[in-house]
DNA sequence: GCAATAGTGTCTGTAAGACATTATGTT
DNA sequence: AACATAATGTCTTACAGACACTATTGC
Protein backbone atom coordinates (compact mmCIF):
# COMPACT_ATOMS: atom_id res chain seq x y z
CA UNK A 1 0.00 0.00 0.00
CA UNK A 2 2.42 3.16 1.08
CA UNK A 3 5.37 1.01 0.48
CA UNK A 4 7.71 3.20 -2.05
CA UNK A 5 9.01 1.39 -4.29
CA UNK A 6 9.22 2.90 -7.92
CA UNK A 7 11.15 0.59 -9.22
CA UNK A 8 8.34 -1.88 -9.32
CA UNK A 9 6.32 -0.18 -11.20
CA UNK A 10 5.95 1.11 -14.83
CA UNK A 11 7.31 4.41 -15.35
CA UNK A 12 3.92 7.00 -15.36
CA UNK A 13 3.83 10.26 -17.23
CA UNK A 14 1.61 13.19 -15.67
CA UNK A 15 0.63 15.36 -18.12
CA UNK A 16 -2.39 18.32 -17.88
CA UNK A 17 -4.72 18.66 -20.63
CA UNK A 18 -6.70 22.04 -20.91
CA UNK A 19 -10.48 22.02 -21.76
CA UNK A 20 -10.02 26.29 -22.88
CA UNK A 21 -13.98 27.33 -23.76
CA UNK A 22 -14.77 30.87 -24.76
CA UNK A 23 -17.44 32.77 -26.24
CA UNK A 24 -17.02 34.44 -30.18
CA UNK A 25 -19.37 35.31 -32.42
CA UNK A 26 -22.46 34.02 -29.44
CA UNK A 27 -20.71 30.44 -29.69
CA UNK A 28 -18.85 28.86 -27.35
CA UNK A 29 -15.64 28.00 -28.42
CA UNK A 30 -12.88 25.57 -27.54
CA UNK A 31 -9.31 25.69 -27.97
CA UNK A 32 -7.80 22.64 -29.96
CA UNK A 33 -4.44 22.19 -31.55
CA UNK A 34 -3.69 20.08 -34.90
CA UNK A 35 -1.18 16.89 -33.47
CA UNK A 36 2.21 17.11 -35.00
CA UNK A 37 3.52 13.51 -34.24
CA UNK A 38 2.11 9.83 -34.16
CA UNK A 39 -0.22 8.58 -32.61
CA UNK A 40 -3.28 10.67 -33.46
CA UNK A 41 -0.84 12.33 -36.16
CA UNK A 42 -2.86 15.57 -38.04
CA UNK A 43 -5.58 14.43 -35.11
CA UNK A 44 -7.08 17.66 -33.26
CA UNK A 45 -6.65 17.26 -29.57
CA UNK A 46 -6.79 19.57 -26.45
CA UNK A 47 -3.64 21.29 -25.65
CA UNK A 48 -1.37 19.95 -22.78
CA UNK A 49 2.30 18.90 -21.82
CA UNK A 50 3.46 17.13 -19.33
CA UNK A 51 4.00 18.59 -15.58
CA UNK A 52 7.29 19.47 -14.61
CA UNK A 53 9.30 18.18 -12.14
CA UNK A 54 13.06 18.05 -11.12
CA UNK A 55 15.42 17.91 -8.14
CA UNK A 56 17.34 20.33 -6.97
CA UNK A 57 21.34 20.20 -5.85
CA UNK A 58 20.48 18.81 -2.73
CA UNK A 59 18.44 16.25 -4.04
CA UNK A 60 15.10 17.68 -2.88
CA UNK A 61 11.90 17.00 -5.19
CA UNK A 62 11.03 20.85 -6.87
CA UNK A 63 8.87 21.14 -9.49
CA UNK A 64 5.08 22.90 -10.74
CA UNK A 65 2.26 22.86 -8.87
CA UNK A 66 -0.62 21.10 -11.27
CA UNK A 67 -2.76 24.64 -11.21
CA UNK A 68 0.98 26.01 -12.20
CA UNK A 69 1.11 23.57 -15.05
CA UNK A 70 -2.48 24.07 -16.28
CA UNK A 71 -1.66 28.38 -16.69
CA UNK A 72 2.17 27.72 -18.41
CA UNK A 73 0.28 25.25 -21.15
CA UNK A 74 -2.71 27.53 -21.41
CA UNK A 75 -0.19 30.77 -21.82
CA UNK A 76 1.95 28.48 -24.45
CA UNK A 77 -0.90 27.29 -26.62
CA UNK A 78 -2.66 30.80 -26.94
CA UNK A 79 0.87 32.10 -26.96
CA UNK A 80 0.12 34.67 -24.28
CA UNK A 81 2.85 35.21 -21.89
CA UNK A 82 1.90 34.37 -18.21
CA UNK A 83 0.54 37.70 -16.93
CA UNK A 84 -1.07 38.90 -20.09
CA UNK A 85 -3.75 40.97 -19.66
CA UNK A 86 -6.10 38.92 -21.21
CA UNK A 87 -5.04 35.91 -18.97
CA UNK A 88 -5.00 37.75 -15.87
CA UNK A 89 -8.99 37.14 -15.79
CA UNK A 90 -8.92 33.53 -16.64
CA UNK A 91 -10.80 31.19 -14.64
CA UNK A 92 -9.01 27.84 -14.18
CA UNK A 93 -10.19 24.90 -12.05
CA UNK A 94 -9.40 21.67 -12.09
CA UNK A 95 -11.78 18.87 -13.72
CA UNK A 96 -10.78 15.61 -13.23
CA UNK A 97 -8.16 13.09 -14.01
CA UNK A 98 -7.78 10.20 -16.66
CA UNK A 99 -5.55 7.49 -16.57
CA UNK A 100 -7.55 4.19 -18.29
CA UNK A 101 -4.31 1.95 -18.93
CA UNK A 102 -4.74 2.18 -22.74
CA UNK A 103 -5.37 5.68 -23.63
CA UNK A 104 -1.81 6.22 -24.51
CA UNK A 105 -0.37 3.04 -26.04
CA UNK A 106 3.19 5.08 -25.87
CA UNK A 107 3.19 4.46 -22.05
CA UNK A 108 1.08 4.98 -19.24
CA UNK A 109 0.20 8.37 -18.96
CA UNK A 110 -2.37 10.31 -16.61
CA UNK A 111 -3.98 12.98 -17.56
CA UNK A 112 -5.34 15.75 -15.00
CA UNK A 113 -7.98 17.92 -16.87
CA UNK A 114 -8.40 21.56 -16.37
CA UNK A 115 -11.18 23.92 -17.14
CA UNK A 116 -10.59 27.71 -18.29
CA UNK A 117 -12.96 30.03 -19.16
CA UNK A 118 -12.24 33.32 -20.78
CA UNK A 119 -13.28 36.33 -22.15
CA UNK A 120 -12.13 37.76 -25.40
CA UNK A 121 -9.55 35.14 -26.20
CA UNK A 122 -7.67 36.44 -28.98
CA UNK A 123 -6.55 34.03 -31.83
CA UNK A 124 -3.76 31.54 -31.43
CA UNK A 125 -0.70 33.85 -32.19
CA UNK A 126 1.87 32.13 -34.04
CA UNK A 127 5.54 30.43 -32.84
CA UNK A 128 5.77 29.14 -29.39
CA UNK A 129 3.63 25.57 -29.44
CA UNK A 130 0.73 27.35 -30.75
CA UNK A 131 1.80 25.81 -34.77
CA UNK A 132 -1.85 24.56 -35.31
CA UNK A 133 -4.40 25.80 -32.54
CA UNK A 134 -7.36 27.53 -33.24
CA UNK A 135 -10.69 27.98 -31.57
CA UNK A 136 -13.51 25.79 -32.84
CA UNK A 137 -17.23 25.84 -32.08
CA UNK A 138 -18.08 22.96 -30.05
CA UNK A 139 -20.47 21.70 -31.85
CA UNK A 140 -18.29 21.30 -34.92
CA UNK A 141 -16.02 19.44 -33.01
CA UNK A 142 -15.24 16.30 -34.72
CA UNK A 143 -12.98 13.27 -34.03
CA UNK A 144 -10.13 14.19 -31.29
CA UNK A 145 -7.08 12.39 -30.12
CA UNK A 146 -6.75 10.14 -27.42
CA UNK A 147 -9.87 10.18 -25.04
CA UNK A 148 -10.06 14.15 -25.60
CA UNK A 149 -14.11 13.28 -26.47
CA UNK A 150 -14.59 12.29 -23.19
CA UNK A 151 -12.72 15.07 -21.40
CA UNK A 152 -14.31 17.81 -23.70
CA UNK A 153 -17.88 16.54 -23.32
CA UNK A 154 -17.17 16.29 -19.02
CA UNK A 155 -15.94 19.63 -19.19
CA UNK A 156 -19.08 21.01 -21.09
CA UNK A 157 -21.24 19.39 -18.90
CA UNK A 158 -19.47 20.88 -15.83
CA UNK A 159 -19.71 24.34 -17.29
CA UNK A 160 -23.35 23.93 -18.15
CA UNK A 161 -23.90 23.21 -14.27
CA UNK A 162 -21.79 25.68 -13.04
CA UNK A 163 -23.30 28.42 -14.54
CA UNK A 164 -26.54 27.38 -12.58
CA UNK A 165 -24.72 27.95 -9.27
CA UNK A 166 -22.07 30.45 -9.64
CA UNK A 167 -21.30 33.54 -11.25
CA UNK A 168 -18.95 32.11 -13.64
CA UNK A 169 -21.12 33.86 -16.69
CA UNK A 170 -18.89 36.66 -15.69
CA UNK A 171 -15.67 35.18 -16.68
CA UNK A 172 -16.97 34.66 -20.25
CA UNK A 173 -17.28 38.49 -20.66
CA UNK A 174 -15.25 41.66 -20.31
CA UNK A 175 -14.69 43.54 -17.07
CA UNK A 176 -17.31 45.57 -17.66
CA UNK A 177 -20.54 44.00 -19.45
CA UNK A 178 -24.41 44.28 -19.91
CA UNK A 179 -27.18 42.46 -18.90
CA UNK A 180 -27.73 40.97 -22.35
CA UNK A 181 -24.08 39.87 -22.64
CA UNK A 182 -24.20 38.06 -19.74
CA UNK A 183 -27.50 36.37 -20.90
CA UNK A 184 -25.57 35.34 -24.24
CA UNK A 185 -23.39 33.83 -22.34
CA UNK A 186 -26.10 31.66 -21.18
CA UNK A 187 -27.71 30.98 -24.38
CA UNK A 188 -24.41 30.19 -25.79
CA UNK A 189 -23.49 27.52 -23.33
CA UNK A 190 -26.73 26.28 -22.54
CA UNK A 191 -28.02 26.16 -25.89
CA UNK A 192 -31.49 27.62 -24.86
CA UNK A 193 -32.13 31.58 -24.88
CA UNK A 194 -33.39 32.59 -21.51
CA UNK A 195 -36.65 34.75 -21.12
CA UNK A 196 -35.40 38.42 -21.53
CA UNK A 197 -37.18 39.62 -18.99
CA UNK A 198 -37.25 37.27 -15.85
CA UNK A 199 -33.39 36.89 -16.62
CA UNK A 200 -32.62 40.55 -16.23
CA UNK A 201 -35.20 40.38 -13.02
CA UNK A 202 -33.57 37.23 -11.77
CA UNK A 203 -29.62 38.38 -11.88
CA UNK A 204 -30.23 41.94 -10.08
CA UNK A 205 -32.17 39.97 -7.49
CA UNK A 206 -29.12 37.94 -7.09
CA UNK A 207 -27.54 39.15 -4.07
CA UNK A 208 -23.46 39.77 -4.88
CA UNK A 209 -24.29 38.47 -8.85
CA UNK A 210 -23.68 41.69 -10.53
CA UNK A 211 -23.14 45.46 -9.35
CA UNK A 212 -24.15 48.44 -10.87
CA UNK A 213 -21.48 50.56 -12.54
CA UNK A 214 -23.37 53.82 -12.77
CA UNK A 215 -23.09 53.97 -16.63
CA UNK A 216 -24.60 52.92 -19.85
CA UNK A 217 -23.07 51.80 -23.34
CA UNK A 218 -21.86 54.24 -25.66
CA UNK A 219 -24.66 53.45 -28.24
CA UNK A 220 -27.74 51.29 -28.38
CA UNK A 221 -27.70 48.21 -30.60
CA UNK A 222 -26.93 48.60 -34.12
CA UNK A 223 -30.62 48.62 -35.17
CA UNK A 224 -31.92 50.70 -32.94
CA UNK A 225 -32.68 50.10 -28.90
CA UNK A 226 -32.41 51.80 -25.94
CA UNK A 227 -28.83 52.05 -24.29
CA UNK A 228 -27.81 49.40 -21.56
CA UNK A 229 -26.29 49.85 -17.99
CA UNK A 230 -23.09 48.29 -17.47
CA UNK A 231 -22.08 45.95 -15.01
CA UNK A 232 -19.25 44.71 -13.27
CA UNK A 233 -18.71 40.90 -11.50
CA UNK A 234 -19.89 40.56 -7.51
CA UNK A 235 -18.49 39.44 -4.83
CA UNK A 236 -21.08 36.66 -4.69
CA UNK A 237 -19.26 33.15 -5.13
CA UNK A 238 -22.23 31.03 -5.26
CA UNK A 239 -25.59 32.19 -6.16
CA UNK A 240 -28.78 31.91 -4.31
CA UNK A 241 -31.35 31.35 -5.41
CA UNK A 242 -29.54 29.05 -8.18
CA UNK A 243 -30.22 30.26 -12.17
CA UNK A 244 -31.57 26.75 -13.00
CA UNK A 245 -31.82 26.06 -16.78
CA UNK A 246 -34.84 25.81 -18.13
CA UNK A 247 -36.11 21.99 -19.25
CA UNK A 248 -33.33 20.08 -19.01
CA UNK A 249 -32.73 16.96 -16.91
CA UNK A 250 -36.11 17.72 -15.23
CA UNK A 251 -36.92 13.65 -15.08
CA UNK A 252 -33.05 12.26 -16.04
CA UNK B 1 3.99 19.96 -25.49
CA UNK B 2 3.20 16.91 -26.89
CA UNK B 3 6.68 15.50 -27.13
CA UNK B 4 7.55 12.85 -24.93
CA UNK B 5 10.49 12.15 -23.60
CA UNK B 6 10.30 10.76 -20.13
CA UNK B 7 13.70 10.62 -19.46
CA UNK B 8 14.01 14.24 -19.27
CA UNK B 9 11.90 14.09 -16.26
CA UNK B 10 11.79 13.36 -12.72
CA UNK B 11 9.75 9.72 -12.64
CA UNK B 12 6.76 10.12 -10.67
CA UNK B 13 4.20 8.21 -9.09
CA UNK B 14 0.25 7.92 -8.99
CA UNK B 15 -1.69 7.05 -6.65
CA UNK B 16 -5.17 7.01 -5.31
CA UNK B 17 -6.49 7.83 -1.96
CA UNK B 18 -9.84 7.26 -0.73
CA UNK B 19 -12.34 9.18 1.38
CA UNK B 20 -13.95 6.36 2.42
CA UNK B 21 -17.22 7.51 4.41
CA UNK B 22 -20.01 5.86 6.50
CA UNK B 23 -22.73 6.78 9.24
CA UNK B 24 -22.48 4.96 12.39
CA UNK B 25 -24.03 5.73 15.20
CA UNK B 26 -25.47 8.70 13.78
CA UNK B 27 -22.12 10.43 12.97
CA UNK B 28 -20.61 10.34 9.88
CA UNK B 29 -17.06 8.33 10.01
CA UNK B 30 -14.58 8.31 8.01
CA UNK B 31 -11.84 5.77 7.46
CA UNK B 32 -8.40 5.79 8.25
CA UNK B 33 -5.52 4.24 8.60
CA UNK B 34 -2.22 3.98 10.86
CA UNK B 35 1.34 4.60 9.19
CA UNK B 36 3.69 2.14 9.90
CA UNK B 37 6.75 3.86 8.45
CA UNK B 38 8.06 7.26 7.71
CA UNK B 39 7.29 9.96 6.87
CA UNK B 40 4.58 10.72 8.99
CA UNK B 41 5.40 7.65 10.78
CA UNK B 42 2.29 6.94 13.50
CA UNK B 43 0.52 9.49 11.66
CA UNK B 44 -3.27 9.16 10.69
CA UNK B 45 -3.68 9.15 6.65
CA UNK B 46 -6.38 8.00 4.05
CA UNK B 47 -6.12 4.47 2.61
CA UNK B 48 -4.70 4.37 -0.43
CA UNK B 49 -1.90 2.64 -2.21
CA UNK B 50 -0.59 2.92 -5.93
CA UNK B 51 -1.75 2.61 -9.45
CA UNK B 52 -0.65 -0.94 -10.77
CA UNK B 53 0.78 -0.95 -14.38
CA UNK B 54 3.47 -3.05 -16.49
CA UNK B 55 3.98 -3.80 -20.02
CA UNK B 56 3.03 -7.71 -20.95
CA UNK B 57 5.12 -9.92 -23.66
CA UNK B 58 4.42 -7.47 -26.13
CA UNK B 59 5.39 -4.36 -24.69
CA UNK B 60 2.33 -3.34 -24.23
CA UNK B 61 0.88 -1.19 -21.48
CA UNK B 62 -1.55 -2.92 -19.32
CA UNK B 63 -2.80 -2.20 -15.82
CA UNK B 64 -5.89 -1.34 -13.93
CA UNK B 65 -7.99 1.45 -14.27
CA UNK B 66 -8.22 4.68 -11.70
CA UNK B 67 -11.41 3.59 -10.73
CA UNK B 68 -10.17 -0.12 -10.18
CA UNK B 69 -7.40 0.77 -8.22
CA UNK B 70 -9.40 2.74 -6.31
CA UNK B 71 -11.62 -0.04 -5.81
CA UNK B 72 -9.18 -2.40 -4.66
CA UNK B 73 -7.63 -0.63 -2.40
CA UNK B 74 -10.90 -0.28 -0.37
CA UNK B 75 -11.13 -3.47 -0.37
CA UNK B 76 -7.90 -4.10 0.49
CA UNK B 77 -8.01 -1.37 3.57
CA UNK B 78 -11.22 -2.74 4.43
CA UNK B 79 -10.07 -6.51 4.61
CA UNK B 80 -13.67 -7.06 2.48
CA UNK B 81 -12.65 -8.94 -1.02
CA UNK B 82 -13.66 -7.09 -3.84
CA UNK B 83 -17.60 -8.58 -4.35
CA UNK B 84 -18.17 -9.06 -0.84
CA UNK B 85 -21.70 -8.02 -0.67
CA UNK B 86 -21.24 -4.96 1.79
CA UNK B 87 -18.53 -3.58 -1.01
CA UNK B 88 -20.89 -3.99 -4.09
CA UNK B 89 -23.26 -0.91 -2.82
CA UNK B 90 -20.17 1.00 -2.34
CA UNK B 91 -20.70 4.45 -4.06
CA UNK B 92 -17.16 5.50 -5.65
CA UNK B 93 -16.61 8.82 -7.46
CA UNK B 94 -13.60 10.49 -7.95
CA UNK B 95 -12.80 13.84 -6.31
CA UNK B 96 -9.99 15.33 -7.05
CA UNK B 97 -6.15 15.18 -7.80
CA UNK B 98 -3.56 16.62 -5.50
CA UNK B 99 0.08 17.24 -6.91
CA UNK B 100 1.94 19.95 -5.26
CA UNK B 101 5.41 19.11 -5.71
CA UNK B 102 6.68 18.90 -1.67
CA UNK B 103 3.63 16.79 -0.87
CA UNK B 104 6.19 13.82 -0.30
CA UNK B 105 9.33 14.35 0.70
CA UNK B 106 10.41 11.05 -1.07
CA UNK B 107 9.38 12.00 -5.03
CA UNK B 108 7.30 13.29 -7.09
CA UNK B 109 3.92 12.01 -5.86
CA UNK B 110 0.19 12.73 -7.57
CA UNK B 111 -2.78 11.37 -5.54
CA UNK B 112 -6.11 10.95 -7.85
CA UNK B 113 -8.28 11.04 -4.58
CA UNK B 114 -11.51 9.22 -4.66
CA UNK B 115 -14.52 9.30 -2.14
CA UNK B 116 -16.76 6.23 -1.36
CA UNK B 117 -19.98 5.97 0.29
CA UNK B 118 -21.58 2.97 2.33
CA UNK B 119 -23.94 1.53 4.76
CA UNK B 120 -23.26 -0.79 7.24
CA UNK B 121 -19.80 -1.19 6.35
CA UNK B 122 -17.89 -3.21 9.42
CA UNK B 123 -14.91 -2.59 11.16
CA UNK B 124 -11.71 -3.41 8.98
CA UNK B 125 -10.96 -7.25 9.50
CA UNK B 126 -6.97 -7.56 10.69
CA UNK B 127 -5.01 -9.32 7.89
CA UNK B 128 -4.06 -8.09 4.61
CA UNK B 129 -3.17 -4.01 4.64
CA UNK B 130 -5.70 -3.39 7.14
CA UNK B 131 -3.65 -3.20 10.05
CA UNK B 132 -4.32 0.12 11.39
CA UNK B 133 -7.74 0.53 10.04
CA UNK B 134 -10.57 2.81 11.87
CA UNK B 135 -13.20 4.21 11.28
CA UNK B 136 -13.46 7.73 12.78
CA UNK B 137 -16.18 10.14 13.17
CA UNK B 138 -14.92 13.18 11.04
CA UNK B 139 -15.40 15.83 13.64
CA UNK B 140 -12.88 14.22 15.98
CA UNK B 141 -9.97 13.59 12.86
CA UNK B 142 -7.00 15.66 14.47
CA UNK B 143 -3.04 15.96 11.84
CA UNK B 144 -3.48 13.84 9.51
CA UNK B 145 -0.77 12.25 7.15
CA UNK B 146 0.49 14.58 3.69
CA UNK B 147 -2.15 16.86 2.54
CA UNK B 148 -4.64 14.21 3.38
CA UNK B 149 -6.69 17.13 5.66
CA UNK B 150 -7.48 19.28 2.70
CA UNK B 151 -8.10 16.17 0.84
CA UNK B 152 -10.97 15.28 3.38
CA UNK B 153 -12.03 18.47 3.77
CA UNK B 154 -12.69 18.86 -0.15
CA UNK B 155 -14.61 15.29 0.65
CA UNK B 156 -16.74 16.98 2.98
CA UNK B 157 -17.96 19.60 1.02
CA UNK B 158 -18.11 17.54 -2.35
CA UNK B 159 -20.69 15.33 -0.16
CA UNK B 160 -22.66 17.84 1.55
CA UNK B 161 -23.17 19.33 -1.87
CA UNK B 162 -24.18 16.56 -3.60
CA UNK B 163 -26.77 15.19 -1.29
CA UNK B 164 -28.35 18.45 -2.37
CA UNK B 165 -29.13 17.31 -5.78
CA UNK B 166 -28.63 14.04 -5.96
CA UNK B 167 -30.23 10.97 -3.99
CA UNK B 168 -26.94 9.92 -3.15
CA UNK B 169 -27.93 9.73 0.51
CA UNK B 170 -29.61 6.56 -0.33
CA UNK B 171 -25.65 4.92 -0.75
CA UNK B 172 -25.55 5.39 3.27
CA UNK B 173 -28.60 3.09 4.25
CA UNK B 174 -29.72 -0.54 3.57
CA UNK B 175 -31.18 -1.24 0.43
CA UNK B 176 -34.66 -0.90 2.27
CA UNK B 177 -34.64 2.24 4.69
CA UNK B 178 -37.47 4.50 6.67
CA UNK B 179 -37.66 8.18 5.73
CA UNK B 180 -36.25 8.56 9.02
CA UNK B 181 -33.19 6.83 8.72
CA UNK B 182 -32.69 8.74 5.12
CA UNK B 183 -33.39 11.86 7.39
CA UNK B 184 -30.66 10.91 9.36
CA UNK B 185 -28.44 11.06 6.73
CA UNK B 186 -28.74 14.39 6.41
CA UNK B 187 -28.65 14.89 9.54
CA UNK B 188 -25.17 13.71 9.91
CA UNK B 189 -23.92 15.21 7.01
CA UNK B 190 -25.22 18.50 7.11
CA UNK B 191 -25.02 18.87 10.73
CA UNK B 192 -28.43 20.20 11.40
CA UNK B 193 -31.78 18.09 11.38
CA UNK B 194 -34.18 18.59 8.34
CA UNK B 195 -37.47 19.56 9.63
CA UNK B 196 -39.57 16.03 9.90
CA UNK B 197 -42.68 16.40 8.35
CA UNK B 198 -41.56 18.69 5.36
CA UNK B 199 -38.31 16.03 4.82
CA UNK B 200 -40.69 13.80 4.48
CA UNK B 201 -43.24 15.15 2.09
CA UNK B 202 -40.36 17.24 0.17
CA UNK B 203 -38.85 13.55 -0.11
CA UNK B 204 -42.13 11.78 -1.38
CA UNK B 205 -42.58 14.35 -3.76
CA UNK B 206 -39.17 14.29 -5.41
CA UNK B 207 -39.62 11.86 -8.28
CA UNK B 208 -37.56 8.75 -8.77
CA UNK B 209 -35.91 9.64 -5.35
CA UNK B 210 -37.40 6.68 -3.28
CA UNK B 211 -40.10 3.93 -4.19
CA UNK B 212 -42.56 2.31 -1.67
CA UNK B 213 -41.80 -0.93 -0.74
CA UNK B 214 -45.43 -1.56 0.68
CA UNK B 215 -44.02 -2.71 3.83
CA UNK B 216 -43.39 -1.63 6.90
CA UNK B 217 -40.66 -2.04 10.00
CA UNK B 218 -41.24 -4.53 12.57
CA UNK B 219 -41.60 -2.88 15.05
CA UNK B 220 -42.02 0.84 16.15
CA UNK B 221 -39.59 2.74 17.82
CA UNK B 222 -37.83 1.11 21.19
CA UNK B 223 -39.40 3.85 23.45
CA UNK B 224 -42.99 3.49 21.08
CA UNK B 225 -43.98 5.09 18.34
CA UNK B 226 -45.99 3.88 15.26
CA UNK B 227 -44.17 1.48 12.62
CA UNK B 228 -42.28 3.46 9.50
CA UNK B 229 -43.13 2.18 5.65
CA UNK B 230 -40.25 0.88 4.26
CA UNK B 231 -38.93 2.59 0.88
CA UNK B 232 -36.04 1.37 -1.81
CA UNK B 233 -34.05 4.03 -3.69
CA UNK B 234 -35.75 5.33 -7.11
CA UNK B 235 -34.00 5.69 -10.64
CA UNK B 236 -33.52 9.28 -10.40
CA UNK B 237 -29.83 9.77 -10.77
CA UNK B 238 -30.43 13.93 -10.07
CA UNK B 239 -33.12 15.57 -7.70
CA UNK B 240 -35.87 17.82 -8.94
CA UNK B 241 -35.90 20.20 -7.14
CA UNK B 242 -33.22 20.02 -5.15
CA UNK B 243 -33.07 19.89 -1.07
CA UNK B 244 -31.21 22.56 -0.47
CA UNK B 245 -30.07 22.86 3.13
CA UNK B 246 -30.71 25.63 5.68
CA UNK B 247 -29.27 28.17 6.06
CA UNK B 248 -25.37 27.68 4.77
CA UNK B 249 -23.62 29.67 2.11
CA UNK B 250 -27.01 31.28 1.43
CA UNK B 251 -25.46 34.42 1.54
CA UNK B 252 -21.07 33.00 1.26
C1' DG C 1 -53.28 6.18 30.23
C1' DC C 2 -48.67 8.72 28.36
C1' DA C 3 -44.82 9.42 25.44
C1' DA C 4 -42.72 8.75 21.14
C1' DT C 5 -42.48 8.28 16.31
C1' DA C 6 -44.77 8.38 11.51
C1' DG C 7 -47.24 10.78 8.47
C1' DT C 8 -50.64 14.59 6.69
C1' DG C 9 -52.83 19.22 6.30
C1' DT C 10 -52.64 24.22 6.18
C1' DC C 11 -50.78 28.68 5.74
C1' DT C 12 -47.37 32.14 4.26
C1' DG C 13 -43.55 34.08 1.87
C1' DT C 14 -40.49 33.64 -2.02
C1' DA C 15 -39.49 32.94 -6.46
C1' DA C 16 -39.93 31.11 -11.36
C1' DG C 17 -42.17 31.46 -15.74
C1' DA C 18 -45.46 33.60 -18.94
C1' DC C 19 -46.66 37.75 -20.63
C1' DA C 20 -47.70 42.69 -21.03
C1' DT C 21 -46.06 47.29 -20.78
C1' DT C 22 -43.08 51.21 -20.52
C1' DA C 23 -38.54 53.54 -21.67
C1' DT C 24 -35.20 54.86 -24.81
C1' DG C 25 -32.46 54.26 -28.49
C1' DT C 26 -31.29 53.68 -34.19
C1' DT C 27 -32.53 53.86 -38.91
C1' DA D 1 -42.59 56.72 -38.17
C1' DA D 2 -41.11 52.12 -37.61
C1' DC D 3 -38.54 49.13 -35.28
C1' DA D 4 -35.25 47.29 -31.91
C1' DT D 5 -33.51 46.68 -27.52
C1' DA D 6 -33.59 47.59 -22.31
C1' DA D 7 -35.99 47.51 -18.26
C1' DT D 8 -40.05 47.01 -15.29
C1' DG D 9 -44.73 45.38 -13.84
C1' DT D 10 -48.40 41.83 -13.21
C1' DC D 11 -50.24 37.41 -12.69
C1' DT D 12 -50.18 32.42 -11.82
C1' DT D 13 -48.21 28.41 -10.11
C1' DA D 14 -44.84 25.83 -7.44
C1' DC D 15 -42.56 25.07 -3.48
C1' DA D 16 -39.92 25.75 1.02
C1' DG D 17 -40.45 26.48 5.82
C1' DA D 18 -43.23 26.93 9.97
C1' DC D 19 -46.53 24.75 12.50
C1' DA D 20 -50.62 22.22 13.79
C1' DC D 21 -52.72 18.05 13.70
C1' DT D 22 -53.88 13.02 13.07
C1' DA D 23 -52.34 8.00 13.19
C1' DT D 24 -50.14 4.30 15.31
C1' DT D 25 -47.12 2.08 18.25
C1' DG D 26 -44.38 0.74 22.88
C1' DC D 27 -44.35 1.14 27.62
Amino acid sequence: MRAYDPSKYEPAAVTVDIVALTIREGRLQVLLVERGEEPYLGRLALPGGFVRSHRDNKGRVRGETLDAAAARELAEETGLVPGHAALTRVHLEQLATYGAPDRDPRMRVFSVAYLAFAADMPDPVSGGDAAGAAWVPVERVKRLAFDHAEILADGLERVRAKLEYTPLATSFVGVEFTISELRGVYAAVWGVEPHAGNFHRKVLSTPGFVVDVGEVTERGGSKGGRRARLYRAGDATLLHPALLRPAAEATS
